[in-house]
DNA sequence: ATCCTGATTTTTTTT
DNA sequence: AAATCAGGAT
């Protein structure tokens, strides 16, 4: 790089940079694992090593993949880096993981078995796919709920176990239910032409595993490969990457490896692999992230060059403090001590209110006061545990008449009338698609019920045909009476009708099978359509299917104000299919792209930089925001650290999940707790929450003025009253008292309030057990201490 | 086929 | 407290 064109600019771009960025940018070959503490600019890293990729022509735009957490944060780089570079980047694979395997999916999906317009189900949409395989397999829905039974054949996916591995792995009866729902479920699936999340990962780690040619090409046209978030990766996506990159040890989790070991688990390739991430900040094992993928870096690439970035440049010292000392009570992490130059600031607020509105009016006039002095409400964030919590801010935020918005909860796409819209949109796509044809079938109503759809869609599966076909000949269905025939013969008809004015080909007619098995065979798969897909624009397309179907019709029809809201919601989703219309003109606007797009939005991608906007979410929507000032609520034991989590083991996670948001903060942190909350619409009271108790008390003021000081800001300085009105004698009680626990002894019988009798296999520091259930034959990981659990 | 009502359940966290 | 569901009446 003696006589580089661009050296000017290379300077520059490392000009701002302390040295552990600039030596993590400056890699140049190789792997590259940075552990990036909370605000220590590890975005910034990211963007400008890309853009330092391209000017030392390491790399062309178009030979970078680059993984984000959400596509938000995939359009913040795309825009960061294009600063940097002083022009547009496209053909830059800047996205997430689940996107840019749906991209690579509609290239080549035909090899696996799909058409190029398969279905991609969302959470809910698995879950009733999940419930009717359950119910095929006469599962007891009150013992198992369709979630549980789909977190279970979700886990799975993840840890890329297939329905013949899972089954002949199954250990208990349970696992030979579920294993059967998995067959089902998985069947279904293929036969309608759709894929869940999961399948995703899956099955582009199928398509790479099998077709070596597409393996090369893809490990050609991505040279370097760099992931964000890398503590929050799960299994298939660990394997994706050996594959895109070159592994560098061979996978020695997952199944047996050993030595008939396939060709491509070799370490070939580039292993141009850089990731990012903390581990620290790992908060979803829940859905399969695995952290040892970060810990155990270094051990798939033994020479990996790793860089610490410890300096944060986003938080007062008192935040880090506070953050540090949480965290230092999680054992097997990588050593990292975030340091600040910005200097102690302000204490932490602590304030115990009477319930949960209290506490929301407290919130509210910080807020109000916040706002008073000066400051813009985008920049406060109010988090919480769940969902649900999110309520009674709001009101109280209405009633102040605060303007906020909220990420996650109640989304968009997930209201009735827009997944009615969506999977009109759907099933024109995608003929096979059973779960939008019984969804809109009846939607509004026109005399197609649940006995007319049950016989159509068992028609269909009897003769191995679409939905679509077996609808569109409904004489042909058995058992159906002449009222059912003629209104699925005028609702079909309609359908015919706006699936030509997508250009694609006809379809329920003789010659259908014809054009999915010519799709099939189509060989040569591009990146781009075979032909058709220049149909109409999408908003078009999206009014002519709420005008012909009469679902407007339907709900002016209606008069309500509930009814006018839909309206509303709807004309919202047209301008949305409008503005996709807008910014596709030079890619042709598919249908099936628009799909994609839509089933692959996150809560986090709808947050809004909108000035004068209080933000609500969820500590988990959090992970990778900052904001001057953040409250965190609902701090009780039970809520946070969650009660399920308190049971099953989860209490590392959570801490992590209290640091994440601890360290969202720049300069002001609330932390606030209530001592008496509606749950389930049932009063409870509450503990304290023991994070609390985990910040050394220097670093807090609890609060000594207004009313009742004592009494409603209980200090855990003071202490030795004893109930809840005389102070939180509870907080310094707890302070170091938990250590001592109950032991149990490995192989004793024991009985849980909920999962009932089981017996110990195993014991683990810190209070843990591993205790097999005869009830379900699971085995869960409980806290000793706090969990309903009591020998027997 | 559709509507109504009472019972049951829901809350972790999400691509 | 709200939402979904099952069962039964129309």
């Amino acid at each position: 790089m003696a006589a580089n064109p661009h050296a000017e600019h290379l300077q520059e771009l490392l000009e701002d940079l302390n040295e552990p960025q600039r030596e993590a940018v400056t890699h140049g070959e190789g792997p590259l694992l940075i552990l990036a503490g909370a605000g220590s600019g590890k975005t910034r890293v990211l963007a400008h090593r890309i853009a330092f990729l391209i000017y030392t022509d390491q790399a062309q735009a178009g030979e970078i993949l680059a993984i984000t957490f959400t596509n938000k944060a995939a359009s913040e780089m795309r825009e960061r880096v294009e600063r940097l570079l002083g022009h547009a980047t496209r053909g830059m694979w800047l996205m997430t993981f689940h996107s840019a395997c749906a991209r690579i999916l509609r290239a080549e999906a035909v090899r696996l078995g799909y058409t190029r317009q398969f279905t991609i189900y969302d959470q809910a949409d698995s879950r009733r796919l999940a419930k009717r395989s359950a119910d095929a397999v006469g599962v007891d829905p009150k013992r198992y709920t369709p979630a549980a039974v789909l977190n279970q054949i979700s886990a799975a996916k993840n840890k890329l176990i297939d329905v013949d591995d899972y089954r002949r792995q199954a250990a208990s009866p349970f696992e030979e239910m579920i294993g059967e729902v998995y067959d089902i479920y998985q069947r279904d699936l293929v036969r309608m032409n759709a894929m869940d999340f999961d399948d995703l990962l899956f099955r582009t780690v199928n398509l790479l595993e099998l077709f070596e040619e597409a393996r090369e090409r893809y490990r050609v046209t991505f040279r370097h490969v760099l992931v964000d978030e890398y503590q929050d990766t799960n299994h298939a996506q660990y394997r994706l990457l050996q594959l895109l990159a070159g592994g560098g040890a061979p996978p020695k989790r997952g199944r047996e490896a050993g030595d008939g070991e396939p060709a491509y688990a070799r370490p070939v390739g580039h292993r141009n692999l850089a990731v990012v991430g903390d581990d620290a900040q790992s908060i979803y094992g829940f859905r399969g992230a695995d952290i040892e993928n970060i810990l155990r870096f270094q051990d798939d690439f033994p020479d990996a060059r790793v860089v610490k970035l410890e300096q944060n440049y986003r938080s007062t010292e008192t935040i880090l403090q506070a953050a540090n000392s949480v965290i230092a009570n999680n054992r097997g992490q990588i050593g990292k001590k975030l340091w600040s130059e910005l200097g102690q600031g302000e204490q932490i607020q602590m304030r115990a209110l009477q319930d949960e509105h209290a506490e929301a009016r407290y919130v509210v006039g910080e807020i109000q006061r916040l706002v008073d002095e000066g400051a813009s409400r985008a920049e406060i964030a109010v988090l919480y545990r769940t969902n649900a919590m999110s309520r009674v801010i709001e009101d109280a935020l209405v009633r102040s008449e605060i303007a906020y918005q909220v990420i996650g909860g109640t989304k968009f796409y997930e209201r009735a009338e827009i997944k009615d819209a969506i999977a009109y949109l759907t099933l024109l796509a995608n003929p096979y698609d059973v779960v939008s044809f019984t969804r809109v079938a009846n939607s509004p109503r026109r005399g197609i019920g649940a006995t007319t759809l049950a016989r159509v869609t068992a028609h269909a599966a009897a003769m191995d045909i679409s939905v679509w076909e077996a609808a569109a000949r409904p004489q042909e269905v058995p058992g159906l009476g002449s009222a059912a025939v003629k209104a699925l013969g005028r609702f079909m008809a309609s359908m015919a009708e706006l699936r030509a004015m997508t250009g694609a080909e006809p379809f329920g007619g003789e010659g259908e099978d014809e054009a999915r098995v010519a799709q099939l065979t189509a060989d040569a798969p591009g990146d781009e359509p075979q032909r058709g897909g220049q149909g109409v624009p999408i908003a078009e397309l999206l009014e002519a299917v709420l005008a012909q179907s009469g679902y407007i019709e339907a709900l002016e029809a209606e008069r309500s104000i509930e009814a006018q809201g839909r309206i509303e919601n709807l004309e919202q989703l047209v301008e949305v299919g409008r503005e996709f219309d807008e910014a596709e003109q030079d890619a042709e606007p598919t249908l099936e792209r628009f799909l994609q797009e839509v089933a692959l939005v996150a809560d986090a991608d709808t947050r809004s930089d909108d000035e004068g906007l209080v933000t609500l979410m969820t500590l988990h929507n959090a992970k990778g925001l900052e904001y001057p000032t953040v409250f965190i609520t609902g701090l009780e034991d039970g809520v946070f650290p969650h009660s399920r989590a308190i049971d099953e083991g989860g209490l590392e996670e959570e801490r992590r999940l209290f640091y994440v948001g601890v360290t969202r903060a720049m300069r002001k942190l609330y932390l606030t707790y209530a001592r008496r909350r509606a749950v389930f619409g049932a009063q409870s009271y509450g503990m304290p929450s023991r994070f609390l108790t985990e910040i050394p008390g220097d670093l807090l003021d609890e609060g000594t003025e207004g009313f009742g000081a004592g009494a409603f800001t209980p200090s855990l300085a003071r202490g030795g009253e004893t109930a809840w009105s005389a102070g939180a004698g509870q907080v310094k009680a707890a302070r170091g008292e938990r250590a001592a626990s109950a032991s149990f002894r490995l192989g004793e019988d024991v009985v849980h309030a909920a999962f009932g009798d089981g017996v110990v296999t195993g014991v683990e520091p810190d209070g843990v057990i591993v205790v097999r259930f005869a009830g379900d034959g699971s085995e869960r990981k409980l806290m000793a201490e706090y969990a309903p659990v009591t020998k027997r």
